[in-house]
DNA sequence: CAGGGAATTTCGTCTGACAAAATGATTGAC
DNA sequence: GTCAATCATTTTGTCAGACGAAATTCCCTG
């Protein structure tokens, strides 16, 4: 039996600020239901292809099962759990394959931002990039992985904002998400860090100099250099539940 | 009072293959009712901004409401249905900025999709993109709109198909369903027709000849053409309404 | 004719129920 | 002892009904 999820003893309003979407917007028991267990899937405390039986929702939320299975369905759509009929909602697992091609999507998309980013940039985005920048500097100093990791995400958000494409910034968040499965970044790879932040600074003075193709150019790089390292510790992790699988079916 | 929702007395089975997900996969009561409601919605029965009550939902589909409301939460991710607090579904608008920024993602990624065509290329994908081709000359003399319409997005699935990004093939075909509202095509529009058969006989010969920068342009190249006229058409709808919603205020 | 309040509609949520399907356990045969 | 089949349990899929809350509409009054 799985040990009951923390889910109802957690305080909602103060959830640290998620990537996710309806960050605050609990105003129906549905998307307080769907918030909560958006940021326990994407911050990894509900481990890939774990099983989410309704009932247990249920208890751990205080909803009743109709809000629960709505709030799933919802979740289905942009991903992150899937149902199989008769069998239940699981947290979506996440294979490499699919991660290659959701890398892929990314770099597309966020190339195309850099250089929408790049064309229309104006002096208070410029502004907001440079105080993303900075925060990321300021993090990146503390060797605080999860502090890296969300200042990265604000200056993507800065940045996918200055582009003015709604339609392609909701498309990232999502992809966003998916991609936090587990926190697979590779911010704390030996040397990954400081290459990173070389790679983003490229970038902001590719859009700084209004260099469109440059600062394509830049974000696909810096995307798929993440994505390497990203997909070394997938593949690792892949490994290592075969282990474990293997391991507890001979004990 | 808007009319009865013409759902429960549609044949079900025998629906027109349609570019919707899920296109027969109604095996649950939820399945089959967002199966319905979408390709309402993708044909263009049901108008833009009109409202879809439940209880209607209900009786149309007679599914009991807790199943309605699961597919309804299932449609408004996928971006068909806004739901607004107490006051109930409708179908989303596409407001034309919106469509304009839709339509840049579509050619950012159906770009992507013609380069990882023209790269991987096998002797079956390209027969596949020939028969398809075909089919498309075939319709385009017939000067059967939905004709066209069909084998054109058969062609795209083909493409994308053989592209081996499933991520961004579903994210395209969400895509193509938001911009099949109402059918805002502009194949009957006057000559654009040839020149939409010559653009995409463009990109299956840079396919052909696998040069990956010819696919990607003559690619965004078909999309910025036809978005250019659905924008038109689409403006040209938005007056009409406002005509309509005049003509309607002071009768 | 405008403003305000009552009546109606529609949603949001909960509860309870039951059949169908899948899962796991038990039993029997070889 | 292992494999297969059967049975019990669990979980989902779907329905029906109920009730408060919010929004909309309508009507009445000033």
């Amino acid at each position: 039996m799985p040990a009951a999820l923390k889910l109802a003893t957690m305080p909602v309003s103060s959830s640290q600020k998620s990537i996710a979407a309806e960050p605050e917007a609990a105003g129906s028991v549905r998307a307080a239901v769907a918030c909560q267990l958006r940021e326990a899937i994407v911050s990894g405390r509900y481990r890939a292809g774990q099983r989410l039986p309704e009932r247990e929702l249920c208890a751990a939320t205080g909803a009743a099962r109709s809000s629960v299975r709505e709030a799933l369905r919802q979740l289905e759509a942009e991903g992150l759990v899937t149902i199989i009929p008769h069998r239940g909602p699981m947290v979506r697992p996440l294979p490499l394959e699919e991660a290659r091609q959701t890398y892929a999507a990314r770099a597309v998309l966020e190339g195309y931002v850099g250089r929408l980013c790049a064309q229309r940039r104006t002096a208070a985005q410029l502004a907001a990039l440079d105080a993303a920048m900075d925060a990321m500097e300021a993090a990146a100093k503390t060797l605080d992985g999860p502090a890296v990791i969300a200042a990265n995400a604000a200056f993507y958000a800065a940045m996918t904002e200055s582009a003015g494409n709604a339609v392609i910034g909701a498309m990232l968040r999502s992809i966003h998400n998916r991609l936090a499965l587990g926190r697979l970044s590779g911010v704390l790879w030996p040397g990954r860090l400081a290459e990173s932040m070389a790679e983003n600074r490229a970038i902001l003075a590719a859009i700084r100099a209004g260099d469109a193709a440059a600062a394509e150019a830049a974000c696909i790089h810096h995307i798929e250099a993440s994505a390497a390292i990203a997909l070394v510790i997938l593949a690792a992790r892949h490994g290592q539940d075969e282990a474990i699988l293997l391991q507890e079916q001979t004990p």
